[in-house]
RNA sequence: GCCCUGGUAGCUCAGUUGGAUAGAGCGACCGCCUCCUAAGCGGUAGGUCACAGGUUCGACUCCUGUUCAGGGCACCA
């Protein structure tokens, strides 16, 4: 599919330099689409930024370059406008066969990356012993449509799950399951409730010294390899991730246990990277730890502030282990790309590892090192999401409230639907109205957690754009017509309304696009959420299998039905969002 | 104190490398179902884009300052 920004695109820089001369001929055009109707579908604004460069008023300019214009086939008009837009109305024909086009391709005009990648992204990343919370959720959520999309442009994607399953805490949950009688034939049956187990133990190692301190001999004793604290370490760990696959596959993302490369996976790494460090003399020596000092970074009295890679006790930390893991990803994994999906609190954590690794020369200039934050998740109080009596939220729970809401929803508007059915609904559409409340919203900033509105049918929610495809193939069923057999030529643009949707159809490839570019998912929501209005629009104005509408028409209507359902399911499901044949 | 993010309609949010009259949804008000799912659509009202300067033909967007909110700032992750 030939996008019609770079058809413009060519067909501007001939104009330009048959007008101005070669030398003018690369500028970009600045080609958009317009935002009012009233201006045409696209928009040029070249004429403005070339007139201080060429010396003459816009409007000449862009009169000079029209002149020059050979868009026979592609315009029915080109206008100019104010100081000197340039305004151009697509011919009819030319959107009828631009929907033909993008029907016959399986890819929607998707364009592969010119350059593939192997990109490695690190999101999720749980912490053994906790369950997962709503925190948890925006990294997994976030982190699987970004690695979903970065494939379907052609990328080499590899997820790591940099699990927290190694530190200090360790000593005290093992010694709490010694203390608590932990039987080692009874692995499998019951720890339960992880966190419970995790909030037991920080309470006897705050209240009992004599535990404490134990606790802190059992870390020595699992550092050391010790093959009893080993083997309860491993119980732990286990367990945890039995927890962390039953949610991921509950939400529907593309983690596996392949994809898990905790912590504990660098310890044998670490001792390398200290000594690499010395070699280089990057490693100072600070107050007894082992520290960089890199440029640019100050402490709260304004003297430089260090990059701790060994505590004066000689134990490691996690920016050890996050240098360690920028080795293996770039040097093992031969990854060009790294991407982390992390909270913005540990913004400047990452500042100072991409620092730190370029400076040692271990990330060269043509690696790509980008930190992914997003904000917090707040109740209704605009505070951090909590429960009532300022608990963590579990994700678990999460996800069966949503599941109880989302049926009521359902029950209450289609009383018809079968209560199996409705379950089975109400299981794809409450994960989906969670994922995209988190992904619709720009990631940055924090955003408030609400179940009314994540629920609801208007609005920029994952319910209105899977009803949008409900419709669709309720369409279709009514008509009794097999959506394989629709004649992907036959759209004949005529109502305004199937114009605004084709139009729409075809920014599907930049919409996807315009996510990679700055790592922004929400900005392929919006574009789905205005392609489901645009498609609302025309369904009401435009009926289909009505008596009395001609069958040219019909199939075109059909036509573009398909094509929009297509572009829906999709888009979608990059978001790593299902879609249901009912709801 | 220094640094990082944010501040757009009553509420929740969009706003592409600077472009025309700043857009949605909710809430409010007014319309539309003998008709493919009204789970929808059309319309009205609602804004000194936190504030003040600056750059520019043109600023929500870029620069500087101020202010408010959140976060980070030496051995936790």
């Amino acid at each position: 599919m030939t996008d019609l920004k770079s058809i413009f695109a060519e067909k501007f820089a001939l104009a330009i330099e048959a007008a101005y001369g070669a030398e003018h001929r690369d500028v970009d055009p600045l080609i958009n689409v317009t935002n009012n109707p009233e201006f045409g579908d696209y928009q040029a604004n070249i004429a403005m930024s070339l007139a201080k460069k060429i010396g003459d008023k816009p409007r000449n300019i862009a009169n000079a370059i029209v002149e020059n214009l050979a868009l026979d086939n592609i315009c029915a008009k080109v206008e100019i406008a104010g100081p000197g837009f340039i305004n151009l109305y697509l011919e009819n024909s030319l959107v009828n066969a631009q929907i033909q086009v993008m029907a016959e391709d399986v890819n929607l005009g998707i364009k592969p990356a010119e350059t593939p990648e192997t990109i490695v992204v690190d999101y999720s990343a749980p912490n053994v012993a906790k369950e997962m919370h709503v925190g948890h959720l925006r990294s997994t959520v976030i982190g699987d449509a970004i690695v979903r999309i970065l494939m379907a442009q052609g990328h080499k994607v590899i997820r790591q799950n940099h699990m927290g399953d190694w530190g200090t805490q360790f000593g005290m949950l093992i010694e709490y399951l010694i203390d608590s009688g932990w039987d080692e034939k009874a692995t499998h049956t019951s720890i339960g409730d992880l966190e419970l187990l995790y909030q037991q133990a920080k309470q006897k190692f705050d209240q009992d010294a004599e535990f404490a301190d134990r606790s802190r001999k059992r870390v020595v004793n699992l550092q050391g390899g010790d093959e009893y604290t080993l083997k309860l370490w491993r119980y732990l760990v286990d367990e945890s991730m039995l927890h962390f696959s039953q949610v991921y596959k509950r939400l529907g993302v593309l983690l596996e246990e392949t994809d898990n490369c905790p912590e504990s996976f660098y310890n044998p790494l670490l001792d390398k990277v200290i000594s690499d460090l010395e070699e280089i003399k990057l490693l100072e020596i600070s107050e007894g730890a082992g520290v960089i000092f890199l440029d640019g970074f100050k402490d709260r009295d304004d003297k430089p502030l260090p990059m701790i890679v060994r505590k004066s006790d000689g134990a490691y930390l996690y920016a050890t282990t996050d240098i360690a893991a920028v080795r293996y990803r770039l040097n093992e994994l031969q990854a060009g790309r790294l991407i982390y999906v992390t909270d913005a609190r540990q913004s400047q954590h990452f500042a100072m590892l991409f620092a730190a690794v370029r400076r040692a020369g271990w990330a060269a200039e043509d690696v790509k090192l980008d930190h992914m934050p997003f904000g917090t998740v707040l109740g209704p109080n605009r505070k951090p999401f909590k429960t009532r009596d300022g608990g963590t939220i579990k994700l678990v729970d999460l996800l069966d409230e949503a599941e109880l809401k989302t049926a009521s929803v359902i029950e209450k508007k289609n009383s018809e639907m079968p209560e199996k059915q409705r379950q089975e609904a109400a299981k794809v559409i409450s994960i989906a109205a969670l994922k995209y409340a988190d992904l619709s919203n720009d990631r940055i900033k924090d955003y408030v957690f609400d179940w009314d509105r994540m629920l609801a049918l208007d609005g920029n929610t994952a319910p209105y754009l899977q009803n949008a495809y409900v419709r669709i193939l309720s369409i279709f069923r009514k008509g009794d017509i097999e959506r394989q057999t629709i004649d992907k030529g036959a759209v004949i643009i005529q109502a305004s309304s199937e114009r605004t949707l084709a139009l729409k159809l075809f920014q599907y490839a930049a919409a996807v696009e315009a996510v990679t570019e700055r790592l922004e998912p929400h900005r392929l929501c919006t574009f789905l959420y205005e392609l489901a209005s645009c498609f609302h629009s025309f369904y009401e104005a435009c009926p289909i299998l009505k008596d009395g509408i001609e069958k040219d028409v019909r199939n075109s209507r059909l036509a573009l039905c398909d094509l929009s359902a297509r572009v829906i399911k999709d888009g979608l499901g990059l978001l790593g969002i299902e879609t249901v044949e009912q709801m």
